[in-house]
DNA sequence: ATAGGGTTAG
């Protein structure tokens, strides 16, 4: 090789003119050993102090990840490091992960006295948005209306990107908005902020906008635009997005196809959400993983373990979160043994460590499947300190076996650690009203209040004719609410006759079972769901998302209107998709 | 003589 002769080039003096040197650099910059000689040879000849030597040395070593003596080349410049170094520098340190010490270069070189440029912004707002370091974003952001640096728009895009990925939504709209010119970047840098931040309608609009400025969009922006649709459950705007790809003639490429297999999953449609996984030209570890935990989300764990041993016989190893996918299919059915081979299989074949997220699923499916001691037992068997989310598998299962006992011992733990979430007290009022006991009802009632914490309000929401219509609890405010109040108080007879009867257990205050009743019609799925017949053709099917799990009451009502008026209802909620179809559940009432 | 934003997917 070249490389071997390479000393002995170095050591014939005649080489060590600039221009020499700068040649030398040139060719071995990709090569950290022969830089380390060269940076010797360097120290030791009359150029040692060479500004642009040093620099363009310094340079090498970083474009080869290379940090710590260029760091000192940098700090150790004869009179002040060219502005180009410390970009340059900054740069590579946010690249490798050390995004702090990115911001700490930045700040040492204003300290130096040097003037920032535009340059310089666009280096150090991706480090200030990896490191999710928001005051030094802003305070960044100061410095670049300061310097006159925001006008462009690579430094006003890193900055739109920065704000979004600290979640600072508002912001990034305000710099976005700001603008003198945009390009798609900047759209795509504000769209995974909505995204990110759970505002996939803003995301949708602002896309609109996109549309009407006559800019192009890219594979960036229809990634994004089909995690608003997942998110949404928007299928009708999924598909037409879908249109959108397949009509541009864009690729698709991995992150296109796992982001569709996951809007299909998400919306409902495992079928069509598998068949474009069969048509990927190409899958990788996330392709596998999205199709996976499609069929986990959709109670199919036997489909979930026949892909999972496909992927691994195409060679490709599962992660943290294909096992999740896994995990939690197996827990949506009860399949407890299968559960406890695949967190041993993870474990001891894979080496991955569980996660709480992992420890979540497998309390959840001891708890449910009624195991309550050994749910217990295996968080005591826990590496990592158990966090709510942990607990309150088991607190959950508390209220499916009416556990009021354990139930208290559990919340105390799960209150101490998340005492914000007004979802726990919920459940422990839950349990409490099934055991008719209003005293304990009251104490987590005054509780919340003390504490001030509220119930996030319950929704659901059904696409029609690519319009989305959201529920809330006792909705009256929309246009056809009569229609729907009159329809489901068919329904409800209807039902009834066909031997459904109301779990009543499911309202949390004491009332008479009649105004107990009344208060189960108005639950914000049934409002969708009655929605939905009124305006669809018969057969079609309905399709409902929830916030928050469905409650046994509306999914027992839901079993019946499935076979009344022959219609297949799907319903997404917070955990699972419910199949309900001819008066089953896909679920098997076990959830 | 040197340098640039959005990597988005599970």
């Amino acid at each position: 090789m070249e490389m071997s002769r390479f000393p002995k080039t170095l050591l014939k003096p005649y080489e060590q003119s600039l221009k020499a040197l700068l040649s030398l650099l040139n060719r071995y910059s990709s090569s950290p050993r022969a830089l380390l000689q060269l940076h010797a040879m360097i120290l030791k000849s009359h150029l040692s102090h060479h500004p642009f030597l040093l620099t363009r040395l310094a340079h090498a070593y970083l474009s080869c990840n290379s940090l710590s003596r260029p760091t000192r080349i940098l700090f150790n410049f004869p009179k002040r490091a060219p502005l180009f170094l410390w970009n340059e520098t900054i740069k590579a340190h946010a690249r490798n992960g050390r995004f702090r010490d990115s911001i700490g270069l930045y700040d040492a070189m204003l300290a130096g006295g040097a003037t920032p440029n535009e340059f310089t912004f666009t280096f150090v707002f991706p480090a200030c948005a990896a490191a999710r370091a928001l005051s030094d974003g802003r305070r960044i952001h100061e410095h670049a209306v300061r310097f006159r640096c925001l006008s462009n728009v690579f430094v006003a895009t890193a900055a739109v990107d920065m704000y979004g990925k600290c979640g600072e939504v508002g912001l990034a709209r305000q710099v976005f908005d700001g603008m003198p010119q945009r390009g798609i970047a900047s759209y795509n840098a504000m769209l995974a902020g909505y995204v990110s931040s759970g505002k996939c309608e803003e995301a949708i609009s602002l896309f609109d906008q996109m549309q009407k400025s006559g800019l192009q969009y890219d594979a960036t922006t229809m990634v994004s635009m089909l995690q608003a649709c997942a998110s949404l459950g928007a299928l009708h705007k999924g598909r037409w997005v879908h249109e959108q790809i397949v009509s541009s003639q864009m690729e698709i490429n991995v992150h296109l196809g796992a982001a569709l297999v996951n809007m299909y999953a998400r919306c409902g449609c495992i079928e069509e959400s598998r068949s474009v996984f069969n048509e990927m030209p190409r899958r990788d570890l996330i392709s596998w993983t999205a199709i996976i935990c499609g069929y986990g989300m959709h109670g199919l764990p036997e489909d979930a373990e026949l892909l999972f041993n496909q992927m691994v016989h195409c060679g490709v190893m599962p992660d943290s979160i294909t096992f999740v996918g896994v995990l939690s299919g197996f827990s949506h059915k009860g399949m407890v043994n299968k559960g406890r081979e695949y967190f041993k299989k993870m474990t001891d074949e894979y080496h991955i460590k569980p996660t709480l997220e992992h420890y979540s699923c497998m309390v959840d499916m001891l708890g449910r499947a009624g195991r309550l001691e050994e749910a217990e037992a295996f968080i005591r068997t826990m590496l990592v300190d158990p966090d709510a989310g942990v607990w309150g598998g088991l607190l959950n299962a508390c209220k499916i076996y009416g556990n009021v006992k354990l139930g208290e011992r559990v919340v105390e733990e799960i209150l101490r650690l998340d005492p914000c979430n007004a979802g726990w007290y919920v459940l422990m009022s839950n349990i409490y009203a099934t055991a008719r006991l209003w005293d304990g009802v009251a104490k987590m009632r005054l509780l919340m209040k003390e504490r001030k914490v509220s119930k996030p309000p319950g929704w659901s929401s059904i696409e029609i004719n690519g319009q989305r219509h959201v529920f809330l609890v006792f909705d009256h405010s929309h246009p056809r609410s009569e229609e729907i109040y009159r329809l489901l108080k068919y329904l409800e007879e209807r039902i009834r006759a066909a031997g459904y009867v109301a779990e009543t257990k499911c309202v949390l205050v004491n009332l008479d079972e009649e105004a107990k009743e009344d208060m189960l019609c108005g639950h914000s799925e049934r409002l969708a769901i009655a929605f939905g017949i009124l305006s669809t053709k018969e057969g079609e099917v309905l399709r409902v998302i929830k916030n928050l799990r469905v409650c046994v009451d509306c999914h027992a009502a839901t079993k019946f209107i499935s076979k009344i008026v022959g219609r297949e209802i799907i319903v997404r909620d917070a955990n699972r998709f419910h199949h309900f179809r001819d008066g089953v559940c896909s679920c098997g009432d076990f959830w």
